[in-house]
RNA sequence: GCCCACGUAGCUCAGUCGGUAGAGCACACCCUUGGUAAGGGUGUGGCCAUGGGUUCAAAUCCCAUCGUGGGCUCCA
């Protein structure tokens, strides 16, 4: 996870740090009892966490907003000074949380934030006005250099101290903090365009996912047009899949208890996990994943060096229990299909299956419109050896091959020092969507642990039994997930091969419907996916509904396209082609559809 | 799970101090037969999320549950 602190040589850090402290100091007028804990400058803005004698309203945000123009229009100056362990201990008598820091910084040399500090434990503190904060800065100058035109507090949440579920829930004021009102004005913009394209919007308005609260939360029921979508996605998958070497296999959704004792996820990964059921006095779990049954088809027979490399393919449906707070229209859910896979490869192989995945993940990606990517290579912590599992050697086997094959593309990525799990280290793909946001899609990871729990084996050139490597991957992620990024990107309006509905063919008037009809059927039998629209609706209705709904192309009809054997075609731009022959139309959306054209 | 907020017709929402409900869209029917983003009329539709409680009286107040949202946390 990248850290959602902003880098401190940002010229914006420290105007939205200062921006957090004249906040903090606002609050404390307001509630002089009230507690202040941490308030770091963010990606877009910053927070204060505060614990509040009372909920705050959003009246009270006003009013902090107003007192805090008030205060920076003040001009007081930020000054820094260093203290010792006595001075801070006295200044911050009645801040509990800020001693608790204090006391943090001298004993283990870590930050406000918990962060590792450079350089001995230093306690150094910022005033401003009658404010005084234990801070390491850096700060504006003076308040003044705060534009009270591009300040707004956008928000109150609840917070952990320190992130703790069982430390206090503190308030947290998010606001943001520009240099001009002006981009103040286009960070709204931008977040007014991203709900715009809130896939939880858009999936309602568009007739292609509902959740139901008789259903249970976290499970999503795909209508036909979003059944029409991934019916397309899949079969573009699988298609691609046996193309790049792929076997596709099937497994079953639920399994005995003792092979997940054996996988070891009823260890390690139980509170995910649904309540086992009662068969014949078995208990069974729901998978949370597929890989133990892919191992079962693995283990069936002997395997020999020469069949290797094996390479599976399953969209798996798996459930995981989320906590209810978690879930997150199609972004976290309690029941996904993944498009999963496990290569089992020997040693000598790993270097090509892995730059071979990485190559077939960012050309499936990129299939669907996907330019820019974040890649993550996730590496173990080396101060802490002893908490994974799989020999040194393997490790570095691994973590060779992984960024042999970055290197080999030339992509830039980032090495996350001890992020990876225990069973192995992985690159993490994150796309990027037409508003710069970044989700994690692909993540291929290497797995040290299942074949040696399930003592998987492959017999080689000399006769012996080895283990054989595992790799674990998935490309998409979540078919739940990656339709949800799907909305997000294109804003609902897909691009012509992936459109529930390719053409719209609106008929003037009822005599015009049985053209229609047949023009629709022509096209149908062009692979065309056409609805004609047989509403009482006049024609500029018809259009509308149709553009409401981001259909590609609209087809008018009437006496003139009658007469001349044509449809009349406008697209989803607003743009007007005029009259065209149906041959001509079923070309120009055909070539659209084959590259994969937005029209 | 936790903090805060919210849940009224299929959808988007209104509903004052407690006196058992409204609009627009959608849908149905009728009129309109049209030329590139909403033609007109009539009508159907709500156990006000669910279950308790307070009250003469609850959409409205209280509690619990379910669901949703903003976050925290988690996402081997």
């Amino acid at each position: 996870m990248s850290s959602i602190h902003q880098h401190k040589d940002d010229p914006l850090h420290s105007l939205r740090h200062s921006a957090a402290h004249v906040m903090a100091q606002a609050v404390l007028e307001k509630f002089p009892e009230g507690k202040i804990a941490i308030g770091p400058a963010i990606e877009r803005g910053f927070y204060y966490d505060f614990d509040l004698p009372r909920p705050l309203t959003p009246e009270d945000l006003e009013q902090i907003e107003a007192r805090m123009r008030e205060i920076i229009a003040e001009g007081h100056g930020f000054i820094y000074q260093e203290i010792d362990e006595q001075e801070a201990r006295q200044l911050f008598a009645d801040q509990p949380y800020k001693i608790e820091l204090i006391e943090d910084i001298l004993a283990r040399g870590t930050d406000e934030y918990g962060e590792p500090m450079k350089g001995p434990p230093a306690l150094s503190i910022y005033r401003h006005g009658p404010f005084i904060d234990l801070c390491r800065g850096p700060h504006v100058d003076n308040t003044k250099e705060i534009n009270p035109d591009a300040v707004k507090l956008l928000s109150v949440a609840g917070a952990y101290w320190r992130g703790d579920e069982r430390r206090p829930m503190l308030q947290r004021i998010y606001g943001t903090a520009w240099k001009t009102a002006k981009e103040l004005e286009e960070f709204l913009d931008w977040q007014e365009e991203v709900a715009k394209r809130d896939h939880r919007r858009l999936i309602k308005d568009l007739d292609l996912i509902s959740f139901h609260e008789e259903g249970g939360a976290g499970l999503a029921y795909w209508h036909p047009r979003a059944g029409r979508m991934r019916v397309i996605i899949e079969d573009d998958w699988r298609k691609r899949h046996l193309e790049g070497g792929y076997e596709i296999v099937f497994t079953p959704h639920i399994g005995r208890a003792n092979l997940w004792e054996t996988s070891g996820h009823l260890d390690f990964y139980k509170d995910g996990m649904y309540a086992p059921m009662d068969i014949d006095g078995q208990e069974y779990y729901i998978k949370p994943m597929n890989c133990p049954f892919h191992i079962m088809i693995y283990k069936s027979r002997l395997c020999s060096y020469r069949d290797l490399p094996l390479r599976w393919a399953e969209l798996g449906t798996v459930y995981r229990y989320e906590r209810s707070g978690t879930l997150h229209g199609l972004m976290r859910v309690r029941g996904f299909t993944q498009d999963d896979a496990h290569i089992f490869c020997t040693p000598g192989q790993i270097e090509d299956e892995i730059l071979r995945t990485l190559d077939f993940s960012l050309d499936l990606l990129r299939g669907y419109g996907f330019e820019q990517f974040k890649i993550e290579l996730s590496v173990r912590d080396p101060n802490t050896p002893e908490k994974y599992a799989g020999a040194d050697a393997m490790w570095e086997q691994a973590e060779a091959s992984l960024v042999k094959a970055l290197e080999a593309r030339q992509i830039d990525y980032e090495r996350m020092e001890g992020e990876a799990v225990f069973y192995g280290p992985k690159i993490d793909i994150k796309i990027k969507d037409a508003l710069g946001r970044a989700w994690q899609c692909t993540t291929i990871q290497f797995d040290f642990n299942l074949p040696e729990r399930f003592d998987m084996t492959y017999v080689g050139e000399d006769g012996r039994e080895h283990r054989p490597y595992m790799v674990h991957r998935a490309l998409l992620g979540s078919l739940e997930r990656f339709f949800g990024v799907l909305v997000e990107h294109y804003g609902g309006a897909f691009p012509v091969w992936l459109s529930p509905v390719q053409a719209q063919i609106i008929p003037i008037a009822d005599r015009h419907l049985e053209y229609a009809d047949q023009v629709a059927q022509r096209m149908r039998a062009a692979g065309l996916r056409v609805e004609v629209d047989r509403s009482g609706d006049r024609m500029q209705a018809k259009i509308r509904n149709a553009q409401v709904n981001k259909v590609p192309y609209m087809l008018v009809v009437g006496d003139r396209e009658i007469e001349a054997g044509q449809v009349n075609l406008r697209r989803r731009d607003g743009e007007k082609a005029g009259a065209l022959s149906v041959d001509d139309f079923i070309a120009l959306a055909q070539e659209a559809v084959a590259e994969r054209r937005l029209l």
